[in-house]
DNA sequence: GGACAAATACAAAGTACTGGGTATTTGGCA
DNA sequence: TGCCAAATACCCAGTACTTTGTATTTGTCC
């Protein structure tokens, strides 16, 4: 069972959001909070694994919040919901020590699989990442400013760095090989890449 | 110039080691306290790199002086300099954000090329990693547990992870190409790999 | 001294990737 | 409408890896 705290001011959304959980036979509700004082009250009390945790709130904001949950070393971890897709806003919780961060407008399958994998331990923070949630331009053109890549090329390069062959990959993308293959000697050059270990490397450090 | 600072109240130790600093051209070493509350006076003023930080100390120990560093936010890198090899040690150390974790018996070489490493910002902090700084065969242990590799197994999986071919492997380790592809065909039986991209992606999340 | 794992080495056949190109089509933008 | 990048596709020759084995030697441990 995956014990669950949102705290989250617009009653609406948050009622919204926890409506949208219960429909999760393993996700448990444990209470629903409009300011960050109440959350962490619940917190000291009760065993929860996840808290859903907006970043504007009254008494104590999000931030703030996540600060007293770490320093008091509180055992649960912190998924930040957030209106907000501004890498500086991101960054100032990826250093406080949350486990994910999602954009309030993401598709509400996407939350329910991000808690999952927070719950279990397999999600993987990255700004890129929280940009694809509504935007998968905006997520490409992170990778296209850093790399040069284009859309189909980081696309291929995830799907080298997950093992694929080039014919494994083509049938995936629906591609020939050839293309496959003259995409890769672009990626390389792009890159830097003298072999596949260099691929994999970049890819890895980009949490492609 | 590497602005270096040492905390470690073991006076001879600690002379011994900014004397071997100071052998370093491009080392600078701005002051050896013997205490955390005289380093962190220190670091409030002076503009400093890196830290070299021994855990045990008399006013404030090295986990507490390392606390405040972070929780103050100074702009200084933190290698921990310690007598334990026990990884509860370093995880604990690991989660307050250090860059480096150096056994006090480590060579001295090795000293510097961390040094050196943390500066340029490309060390890779692992507790496998500072095993091997004394005990080779405690790193090798450590790898056989997880993947049940052997020495050499993962001396060669090491190499494949940097981008070389058989060709190359064999020749840097003196050994037939033959060899080198048994122990492949090993390597990917017993960490259940399908080519090269798993066994390299392997590797890397290892921190091998 | 025997058992066993590790290490070493060999080899054929097949699959996969790389490097060197070339070429055409499509989509976006000024 | 033209330009240009992206995307697509093709191809040859060469290098590298994988799969399927087999075999011997060495080192450690009981």
């Amino acid at each position: 069972m995956i014990r669950l705290v949102l705290a989250d001011d617009h009653t609406l959304f948050a009622e919204g959001v926890a409506n949208l959980l219960r429909k999760e036979s393993d996700f448990e509700v444990q209470g629903v909070f409009n300011n960050g004082l109440s959350a962490l009250r619940h917190l000291e009390k009760m065993q929860s694994d996840i808290i859903l945790l907006d970043l504007n709130m009254p008494d104590m904001d999000g931030i703030a919040t996540l600060k007293e949950i770490k320093s008091r070393r509180l055992p649960v971890k912190v998924i930040i919901l957030s209106m907000y897709d501004e890498e500086n806003i991101f960054k100032s919780c990826e250093k406080e020590g949350i486990s994910a961060y999602i954009l309030k407008d993401a598709d509400p399958d996407e939350l329910i699989y991000i808690i999952r994998e927070v719950f279990e331990d397999r999600h993987l923070l990255s700004y890129q990442r929280v940009l694809k949630q509504v935007d998968e331009d905006a997520f490409y053109d992170s990778y296209k400013k850093k790399l040069k890549l284009s859309r189909r090329e980081i696309e291929i390069l995830k799907l080298i760095k997950d093992g694929k062959t080039n014919n494994e990959i083509a049938e995936e993308l629906f591609l020939s090989v050839f293309t496959v293959e003259t995409h890769r000697k672009n990626i390389n050059a792009k890159i830097g890449a003298k072999n596949l270990a260099d691929l994999i490397r970049v890819a890895l450090e980009l949490n492609l």
